[in-house]
DNA sequence: GTCTATACGACGATAGAC
DNA sequence: GTCTATCGTCGTATAGAC
């Protein structure tokens, strides 16, 4: 067997594992972790069912990496705008925008992978403590842009990481509501970001 | 068989099948709905699995009726906000409070169990569109509200039943991520509010 | 109305051929 | 690496005794 050979299965490994990772999150968060069958994820990557368990010890180990893999995307994302070249505002701006682009129901799926993740007991204590750490991270990243933002002058006062947890919450919640309605409301930034700003019409007041 | 006896039977059914609803609800929410077996659920409510078929066809007609209970609680819960003699502004409040009441677990739990019914696919489609319309039902009442406020002129501008979806967006997502966390941030009503309020110190500006 | 026992199907996981 | 065939388990739903 050729180092050619071995580096091509190393590939072929790669890239099915890619695969079946894509696939599963969609079924998961579809269907829900008891519901999604392993014929399904496989089904879906276009593989037999039996060949799964050459990649993954079983369903939940698969589960976990999953959720995993979202979470590292939106840290991700977070870092990404912080390192961006404008004020505050701006980089909330390109946050917020960017978690409601791409698909509307890609987005929902994978909030809701999450939440189901923490609220269920397919997991144990110790995988849910990761994730709530993991969705932490996001959380102080985006904190330290709104402090940023309030040495700028521009955001409300307040614990920033308080803050932070308000701005996610309102924008996951309306993006879970939007993903439902026959016509969405039109994703408003402003709207979202509403809760921060100063005030609208700053020093003419 | 005497009427008295009857009405007693009736008395035990009725006792019966409401104690199975409160166990599903439980059961529903924290393991979803594949997850939650037969057994879950009538031994959370000290009864043997057999007897679930007494009283419910199968386990998806005892989901959907679950369901339906808790936004009749929450359509409810908006009307009697909107009865009371006050300012919009209180009525929101008085809401915003109500809502977040009670074990948060179990609130989070309830919603939890309405998100995971419209995005999985347990249920058929038209379930689920009598699910978005029994929630819609409440984001109008909370629309009515909102409208009031801003003919007081408390509250900004804009479309009433918009701003009411960006306000559950923020109150349930909140609820969802003070769930988790080890220490919840104390809600605060006026940050959730931060958003319809017109300014923070009106007049005086 | 309530229970136990059981039929029946579905799915996760494994074995073994190619 | 990929597939098909199969085992073992578990859970819904039913049958039938009390």
């Amino acid at each position: 067997m050729s180092p050619r050979n071995k580096e091509q299965f190393k590939e072929i490994r790669d890239q099915r594992q890619q695969e079946l990772r894509r696939s599963a999150i969609q079924m998961f968060s579809q269907k829900g972790f008891a519901s999604a069958k392993i014929s399904d994820i496989t089904s879906n990557a276009q593989l037999s069912h039996g060949l799964f368990y050459h990649y993954f010890a079983s369903k939940e180990e698969l589960y976990i990496e999953v959720i995993r893999d979202i979470l590292y995307d939106f840290i991700d994302l977070v870092e990404q705008a912080a390192e961006f070249e404008m004020t505050a505002l701006g980089k909330m701006e390109w946050l917020t925008e960017a978690t409601h682009s791409g698909s509307i129901k890609e987005g929902v799926y994978r909030h809701i992978l999450v939440l189901q993740a923490l609220y269920s007991d397919h997991l144990n204590e110790l995988a849910k403590r990761e994730i709530v750490a993991l969705y932490k991270e996001a959380v102080d990243g985006i904190g330290s842009i709104i402090k940023t933002g309030q040495q700028e002058g521009l955001f409300v006062e307040g614990d920033p990481e308080e803050l932070a947890t308000y701005h996610l919450s309102l924008a996951h919640g309306l993006l879970l509501w939007n993903a439902r309605t026959e016509k969405p409301v039109q994703l408003s930034t402003d709207k979202v970001l509403r809760q921060l700003k100063k005030t609208e019409n700053g020093g003419t007041c």
